[in-house]
DNA sequence: AACAAATATGAAAAACTGCTCATATGACGG
DNA sequence: CCGTCATATGAGCAGTTTTTCATATTTGTT
């Protein structure tokens, strides 16, 4: 494989790829990806699932929204979230596999 | 796609799982490993290529040696870095087609 | 041996992250 | 309308990360 296999990014996409990875980059966000990759969740439910504060929870949905890796749903008082695309799993797939050796 | 069908990496999986990904969080290693891609390179050349200080460079190169991201062979005063396997490239090339939509 | 070249390393500054705590917003029931 | 439930937001703190600067190590040359 040599670079021209690759589409070099330039300055602002080399910006705005480092920010993609990094979204993967922590644990609670993974977390709360694989808890979503289970069906649509509420803010509460994931913070209950993993023993976190519903503000952290949303705090870090919030980012997860701007990135786009998320989607969501208001229904009354309840905000259903769920993971915008197979892609991202596809690519914490790729991520498991990797680390598994 | 269901939740059963990622593999879950219980505690200590999870925390190398971020770990992997934050190596790929940053321009810096991102740039490197670009640089890379291209074949077998020195810390100065790196260093020169991207306009960084040779410091900041062997810095990352030693952090991508420690996920063993990069391969290196001593030749004299020389250090030729290389990345270390093509799936490391692969999982650059997957976020760089999702950032470019 | 003395020196220069390439790389590595340590410490500390500067920038960034993720959490908590407090407060705010919005929706529903009474 | 008032209280409550679910979620969102802002400020600040603690911990981490990345760079810089200075110094060390390692190898080759004269």
């Amino acid at each position: 494989m040599v670079r021209s296999d690759v589409i070099l990014p330039g300055g602002e996409g080399l910006s705005s790829l480092a920010g993609f990875f990094r979204v993967f980059a922590d644990e609670t966000r993974i977390q709360i990806l694989l808890e979503l990759s289970d069906g649509e969740k509420r803010v509460l439910d994931i913070a209950n699932s993993l023993g976190l504060s519903h503000s952290a929870v949303s705090h870090q949905l919030q980012l997860l929204r701007a990135s786009r890796l998320v989607s969501f749903r208001r229904e009354g008082k309840n905000v259903w979230y769920s993971v915008a695309d197979e892609h991202i799993l596809s690519i914490l797939r790729q991520g498991i596999r990797h680390v598994e050796h």
